[in-house]
DNA sequence: TTGTATGCGTTATCAG
DNA sequence: CTGATAACGCATACAA
């Protein structure tokens, strides 16, 4: 069922058919009357693709993700989906598993002309996304690592390990463990750690390697690098730059018979769902993953409907969330 | 830059261009060689739109989810997506927000030959989602529900809480309670509510209805949920719906001075990602969600092919998880 | 093997 | 206000 068959059926011409569909140019009330309950009656839809072939917009947007079974990113796209549900856009999710290499399949992929623009959650940026995006001639938004000349929404992370870190300080410790990832990830790996050894350096407490372990993001590795640490001795406190992280580090120290947070204390950052619901409770830096999904989508919504490149730089706050986990240190 | 540019680039005609693209026909080597090298060279791809207009075919599937940001949810699509990608397909993603009108809105939407297919993940199949879909003439797959007519994923709702129900029988209760959902979703609300009051039955236990009480998914309405039943009585054992839900009503056990396991025992249904580490670990029926979704979108690909109509019903299984949140009841 | 020409279903221009 | 008609970019039948 055409635009063709619904004018001969409404006795119109199909450019009549049109401007009634879009509400465009003027017709008769009469006519009007006429096609829409023909529309209706054949409960006609109109292809996509003759309209996005011959306007050059599809309102779709692209998404691209590391991995959409994680609470961080699905909340993230939560957000992405609200927005552009309320400009009537569709989201067309591309899953990377991690793969840097599916990453810039994706770009290519989406620079034919299937989506007006496209948010990008990267882990790592190479020289070779940066060249695919700039001859991609669309917008694009990047979600949770910094850009230069795109328009990027990142969390404060540095501030929010910062105070992590100041938390446990202020609480006394001295001795305090880090447990990160690797530093290809700027967001999570370097800025984190960074702000880890800034913190401590103000307060003039020295640098321990003994005290720092990398793991991958996952539990089990916190869990792994936080034996790591108490192989080579006891902190008073460690901060994980995960929830996750800081769940597996806690699993670590329990098994090896000390308490959270009577023998250590544990901070992560992000603030999952469990977070709160964790035995002990976890004191952690509270995320807004869904703001920064919004946030992503009505940029690129304004990037795509204004067509200028005006890039910004979005940090978005963080909520420290003190609970259980963390106990002060006592003058002894 | 369109195929007639590289044509014409390449000294060829239009034909021998997407001749070339689509490995279709006889083109001399020569000549496919110098049009890939144009190709190459400008960087062109060709428009999805004008492809899908003609072939009638988008390689794109629309998969219509509830609420992307659970654990549930977004384990579905991972699997999905593995599968599509493999296949060449695109996804489509719709996020309900557990709206039954928005779920009706899209299936709208993906009437138009946006989508060559569509995997849903509806909670409640209305009479409503029928008669659309009966018009809709592509293939679809439904997760989590039977419908009827349609192939359908289901996890092995009945016989997982059955177990559940089953193992706390086998562990010496008699006093079970039951945290569960409304019956309007079929699968968590309604199956697993009626292998409850089967497994009890049919050993001779007499069903409370002060033992039962019903909330929505949430945590907290499982806190709530156990809150009234400890209201009425303390039971020996509680049986949970939900992994989500079964960490609520621990919380609540323990809010009001009583131990898990030892004063009451604790089983979800799911087992999500953290229900391991939680603490006591919970004892649950494990769900394979990522195979689900695998399945799905398997299933959604040959009906794609195949054009046939053999609508088949595929029951995944689940794994018993025994964990510390159980107990045994001392013969006294 | 290769090229020419047509049509996929819309929108938009232009004449009426 | 309304109706022809020309693109949009591609795949393909048919001719060569």
């Amino acid at each position: 069922m055409k635009i063709k068959d619904i004018a001969r059926l409404a006795k119109v011409s199909p450019a009549t058919v049109s401007r009634v569909i879009n509400n465009s140019g003027y017709v008769k009330e009469e006519k009007k009357k006429a096609v829409k309950k023909v529309i209706e009656e054949v409960n006609y839809t109109p292809n996509e693709f003759a309209k996005s072939l011959k306007t050059q917009k599809s309102n779709i947007i692209g998404v691209i993700v590391p991995k959409i079974s994680t609470e961080t990113v699905s909340r993230v796209v939560d957000g992405i989906t609200m927005i552009s549900k309320e400009n009537n856009y569709q989201l067309l999710i591309a899953n990377t598993n991690l793969q840097v290499e599916e990453e810039l399949n994706y770009l290519k992929v989406f620079s034919n002309n299937l989506v007006d623009g496209i948010i990008i959650m990267a882990t790592v940026v190479t020289d070779e996304h940066l060249r695919i995006l700039n001859n991609l001639n669309k917008p694009v938004v990047f979600v949770g690592q910094r850009v230069e000349k795109y328009t990027s929404i990142v969390h404060d992370d540095y501030n929010a390990a910062k105070a992590m870190a100041q938390h446990l300080i202020e609480k006394g410790h001295e001795k305090i463990a880090f447990v990160g990832v690797s530093e290809k990830d700027v967001a999570v790996g370097k800025v984190r750690k960074q702000a880890y050894f800034d913190a401590l350096t103000e307060h003039n407490i020295t640098i321990d390697k003994n005290l720092i372990a990398i793991g991958d993001f996952s539990l089990e590795s916190g869990y792994k690098a936080m034996g790591e640490i108490l192989q080579k001795g006891q902190p008073s406190a460690v901060m994980a730059v995960t929830d996750q992280m800081a769940f597996g580090a806690i699993h670590c120290i329990k098994d090896n018979k000390l308490s959270v947070p009577e023998d250590i204390s544990v901070t992560g950052i992000g603030d999952g769902k469990m977070s709160k619901y964790f035995i002990p409770a976890l004191t952690t830096a509270k995320y807004h993953h869904k703001k920064v999904g919004k946030l992503a989508c009505e940029h690129l919504m304004s990037l795509i409907n204004s067509k200028g490149k005006n890039t910004s730089d979005i940090v978005v706050g963080y909520d420290v969330k003190l609970r259980s986990s963390v106990n002060s240190i006592r003058e002894s």
